[in-house]
DNA sequence: CGTTTTATTCAGCACGGTTGAATATTGCCC
DNA sequence: GGGCAATATTCAACCGTGCTGAATAAAACG
């Protein structure tokens, strides 16, 4: 696209973490549909081709370029460790302390696009729920993970993804107060 | 596209309907994405460029053949009648009979479209709360009915908008079953 | 060194939403 | 009732999008 000589370029200049990361910016300013392979492709300096043969599709880019951010693996481990007393509130702050850094106000209604939900399903349903489960044994631990898994779903959907304002504006120790009877009770 | 010859056509046929109609079937099977107004225009038996013309948009399109239903006024008010104790089963009974309803069991869409996004928060934020904290009394109404509307939308989230295949296939008593506790908790 | 593998640009296809022009029918007004 | 604007429709084309195959140049490896 840019007069850029064809072939390989000199040195081995890590193009596409180069990608990954012009990526993520427009992501997460304009969304999934927001964000054209070639606005991406601009913005790193090289031809829209290379996301295609780097990340195999624009789906690809996005998973490899924000899963790590929304669906960090392991983000909410450390709140599946300790006594089952305070499951409910650790993970509700691992919840907040999260969302609330990644998603600074304003760009938050960028993730209503119908890809990232399926990323955020994903990630909802074969990552949490299984732990959830696992965490909790017992008999009733699907139906008990799937409980808490919809309430922590209703926090995150009323509070980032389709911001209702009354809960939107609690603070963490507010909104542990509020949904953590509810948490409990699912679990 | 298909020899209907051209100019406006006799008799008058209420072909904005039909396009609606055909729109809807087809969003609820394939999603907003995955319909193209093509296949709308086809299955209405129409040109592509009607849509435009009656709709304006494919968003424009969207709404009016899918709002109607989703934001149906007063639909929990009966819900809203009664003893306490079994508030949560009715809010829950409410919430899925009349979803189960419009969304024909296997095909839930994604309500990505922002300007449904923005109704059914406004509906959760100014109907379904202030009523609830109306109905509830007391000192920490607000707190509750928040906690309650939390709740609700996370059923609503993880079963109707952003489906979890666990939490879609439960059946209505199923859903009473797991969310009953946690919305009972949150009241 | 020669060969294979890899990283890159370029040109273009296929598809999807939207638009402007042409055209036929209805509905209104005198 | 006849003329004329408004309306509803088709047709053809445009522009942006994601993606792909061919060409090419540097690196990697023996």
């Amino acid at each position: 696209m840019l007069n850029k000589t064809r072939g390989r370029p000199r040195g081995n200049p890590d193009t596409k973490a180069a990608i990954a990361e012009a990526a993520r910016v427009l992501f997460l300013r304009h969304g999934y549909k927001g964000t054209t392979v070639r606005a991406v492709a601009a913005a790193a300096g090289v031809d829209q081709a290379l996301i295609s043969y780097h990340f195999g599709s624009k789906q690809g880019l996005f998973g490899e370029s924000l899963n790590l951010l929304c669906a960090r693996p392991g983000a909410l481990d450390h709140a599946l460790v300790g006594d089952r007393a305070g499951l409910a509130d650790r993970l509700i702050t691992a919840v907040t302390t999260l969302w609330d850094a990644t998603a600074p106000t304003e760009n938050r209604m960028a993730l209503q696009d119908d890809d990232t939900m399926r990323a955020f399903r994903d990630y909802l349903e074969s990552e949490l729920l299984v732990r959830l489960a696992e965490f909790l044994g017992g008999p009733d631990a699907t139906a008990r993970a799937t409980a808490a898994v919809g309430v922590i779903g209703g926090l995150i959907f009323t509070r980032y993804l389709n911001p209702l304002r009354p809960i939107a504006a609690l603070t963490p120790a507010e909104v542990r107060r509020v949904f953590g009877p509810a948490l409990r009770a699912a679990l």
